[in-house]
DNA sequence: CAGTGGTCTAGACCACACT
DNA sequence: GTGTGGTCTAGACCACTGC
């Protein structure tokens, strides 16, 4: 690792496509993240250490860290060491869970009470393959789950895993685990969920989700669309979550 | 500015509250950029320059104006300079906006039709003084609006805004202007939002808003319910839309 | 105390935009 | 070419954590 220059000397390439130093750093640590060399929860080596492994000044580590921990991929705590980002975290509970009590200001209004409706394995219809980046026909998990707050039924959600990487779940395995979903994926399957996109509309309640959230059919509930995706944008999940918003409200801040 | 100690020596001061050096430049180029000492769309002084008017290395600095790029008050343009972030912009049209057409990915659906429907001066009540940080009574500019696309009624929303920065503001003077509204509010009125927070809910369309959205009332519609801030926090609208979500969708990223 | 991340500096050089 | 932001380095020192 000498110099700015590019990694490989591409013969007459049009596009030299510059890429700075910290940044061919941040995919070196971004291919260990993915091989697993440090587990979610982990400490990664001290910059010291990295900056000796590649070759470069402490700064320039410094600054592909940064960005990493930018997108929350690693956690930075000062006096300590740089670690894994998990959502084996008791900080919070659901880290892509947007959904806020109306009165109380944190999620601290107890934990949710989690139902497993079902759970089947099935082979995946074009609308469902195709967002998780499968063929229509490849084997597919599907479960349904109800989340209640204090008693009262609040989300209802279908999810749709790929049948390869989750190979073994089972509702019995979901039931018996006490964290967020994610952090399960974490430990028994080793899929780290790092990011993802939401598409929210407003639906009418039919008959079944009226049933589970104990509402009216027809009363408006918010239809949460989730695809959350892996290290390298890889698709690992499908999600599409029916809320109650009337004690409840979906919270985004905008800069 | 001599080194990183407090800036003030607090004489036995339970929490010294150490804060770094570009965190208290940060807070003077903030200071200017509140006090309009460089407009929106205007370049601020290079960072070799605020580094002699500081008295601080270009790096410290530089870290300064990282951050404040990161809250997108500033835009960095590398071999030009650093510019006072703006709404009016024709790169995003609505910076704050989150609905997305459900086929085309870009915003690019030609730009919005707006119309006034009313716009006029009345007494805050305590629901809308609250969030504004009004008292009950004080004077407010109320407002509403049909946004549609394509022929489309999609968003109808109403604004509230506190009467002493806004004195002034008419239906006229938004009907004849082109930009985005907070572009206007930039320019017309020294008021340049920053920041924002959105509640979301899936609510039934009332006969009113039924109407001015072509819909069946009854029908489900995401009430998107913003408060704006300025600079410091200073909250200066309260905004409740109601969107259609039949054609488009609002779009969210997590990570 | 040693080890970690966090700050600050000074200087060199690179990439980009304008003129 | 000049001026801007962007990268990279080397070294010093500070703040926090845990032994």
């Amino acid at each position: 690792m000498a110099q700015s220059e590019p990694e490989k000397a591409a013969p007459a390439g049009p596009t030299p496509a510059f890429s700075p130093l910290y940044q061919q750093i941040k995919v070196l640590i971004l291919k260990s993240l993915q091989a697993g060399e440090w587990k979610p929860g982990d400490m990664i080596p001290s910059e010291i250490d990295l900056a000796a492994r590649f070759r470069v000044s402490q700064g320039t580590v410094r600054k592909a860290i940064d960005e990493l921990a930018d997108e929350n991929l690693v956690i930075r705590r000062q006096g300590k060491g740089t670690f894994v980002a998990t959502h084996a975290e008791q900080q919070v509970q659901y880290r892509f869970l947007r959904l806020m009590p109306d009165s109380g200001d944190l999620g601290s209004e107890g934990p949710a009470e989690r139902q497993i409706i079902e759970c089947r394995r099935l082979r995946a219809s074009g609308d469902i393959a195709r967002p998780l980046a499968l063929r229509t026909g490849e084997a597919v998990l599907q479960l349904r789950r109800v989340l209640a707050f204090q008693g009262t039924p609040t989300i209802v959600e279908d999810v749709w895993l790929p049948g390869g990487p989750f190979k073994g779940l089972t509702a019995e395995r979901l039931a018996g685990y006490g964290g967020p979903m994610y952090a399960l994926f974490e430990t028994e399957f080793g899929v780290h969920m790092v990011r993802a996109e939401e598409k929210i509309r407003a639906i009418a309640a039919d008959a079944a989700s009226a049933r589970l959230l104990d509402v009216p059919q027809g009363e408006p509930l918010l239809s949460v669309e989730r695809i959350a995706y892996t290290y390298n944008d890889v698709p690992m999940e499908l999600r599409r979550g029916l809320y109650r918003t009337d004690t409840h409200h979906y919270r985004n801040v905008l800069s």
